[in-house]
DNA sequence: AAAGCGTGGTA
DNA sequence: TTACCAAGCTT
């Protein structure tokens, strides 16, 4: 990070003791991310972007691998920009949250032809960009360009309300931590704080069995005092959601050709790769009328026992039939027969490679 | 503004 | 096995 010298920045508010302490501990305990400037070095908007849009919802371990393949196939945002969208939505398959990958496209599109391919440094600007919301333009602002920016995520929301014990349930504390968060926010070091308060939930104010103990904060904190942090945040019961059932069609031609289809761009899985499926239901749908939806007429032979798949807001239990379909079948309207080599280059989704596993195995 | 949107790991 | 959790955004 480039910080300003003494000579030339200000007069600042006194940070509170907390900003100290939490930048003490990082300069010794920073973890060591391929998105990361190291100490003294200058941080690269595109890596931040990049991998804060991966990190949105997603562990730091299941990012790793995206971003390097990402950093790999599109250096610099211009590259990405002008990829192939089914290239990029290859890549990002399997990380989930496909409309991330849509709006990482759009928005390297928008800094190649409206910024020249620099992201701004101001925050509504950022902001502005698609996938980009309050926390990733903060995030953007504080990490890649060192300008004060009060970041919250849910580490931070975590450490805030076990500090000061905030009783009131998530999501309605949101107003409550950002206004503790502003409090807290120094005005120097403005990305290194942002990524100690995030190491220092990732690490150490963890949600489960805290280690408090390590704690730079320990002393301010009011629920380690009560010995009740780790029943901080207090949540809004999730309702749960009732399991819907589908059925979906592998068929495989005797060249050894996959029949696919691309879904509409917008919903689940939106503009992902698929076998041909029926609609997913919550009515126990009856099994025997499944063929009737098949998208050939060929002899469909039900793999048991169906692929079970949890989404964010339901189960799935996908019931996968198999059939082999000869030379020369030609692929039925807005579908493609996709040749198993090729199959690594298409936008598969979990489930769908679930299930494409699945029919292989049983063929 | 509440709901939609993936996946893999862990207790 | 079930339930919860992980650096949120969009509509």
């Amino acid at each position: 990070m480039i910080k300003p010298s003494a000579s030339d920045s200000k007069p600042k508010p006194a940070s509170a003791p907390h900003a100290a302490l939490l930048l003490d501990w990082y300069d010794q305990a920073r973890r060591v991310l391929p998105w990361r400037a190291l100490p003294h070095e200058q941080a690269d908007p595109y890596r931040v972007w990049l991998s804060e849009v991966m990190l949105q919802q997603t562990t730091v371990q299941a990012v790793k691998p995206y971003f390097e393949t990402f950093l790999r196939l599109f250096p610099t945002v211009e590259s990405l920009a002008s990829a192939p969208t089914e290239q990029v939505m290859s890549a990002w398959a399997g990380l989930g949250y496909y409309s991330r990958a849509r709006n990482l496209h759009a928005c390297a599109k928008q800094v190649s032809t409206q910024y020249q391919g620099e992201f701004p440094r101001d925050y509504n600007s950022l902001k502005a960009l698609p996938g980009i919301g309050d926390y990733t333009a903060s995030a953007i602002m504080a990490i890649a360009f060192d300008e004060r920016a009060v970041v919250v995520d849910g580490n931070v929301e975590r450490v805030i309300t076990r500090l000061f014990r905030i009783e009131q349930p998530l999501p309605l504390s949101k107003p409550a931590i950002k206004q503790r968060a502003e409090q807290l926010t120094p005005h120097e070091r403005s990305g290194d704080y942002a990524q100690a308060m995030m190491d220092l939930g990732a690490t150490l104010c963890t949600p489960r069995s805290p280690s408090c103990f390590l704690c730079p904060v320990r002393g301010h904190c009011a629920g380690n005092k009560s010995g009740d942090e780790a029943t901080f945040p207090r949540k809004l019961p999730k309702k749960s959601r009732e399991t819907r059932y589908g059925a979906a069609f592998m068929c495989l031609r005797a060249d050894g050709a996959v029949l696919l289809r691309t879904r509409p761009d917008k919903g689940l899985l939106g503009g992902m790769s698929e076998i041909p499926t029926t609609h997913w239901d919550a009515e126990a749908t009856d099994p025997t009328k499944d063929t009737a939806h098949a998208p050939l007429e060929l002899n469909w032979q039900q793999v048991l026992p169906p692929v079970r798949h949890v989404f964010t807001h339901f189960p799935l239990v996908l019931r996968v039939y198999i059939a082999q379909a000869p030379l020369g079948t030609e692929a039925p309207e807005g579908m493609r027969f996709t040749p198993r080599q090729a199959l690594s280059g298409e936008a598969l989704p979990t489930i769908m490679v679930k299930a494409i596993a699945l029919g292989l195995d049983n063929l």
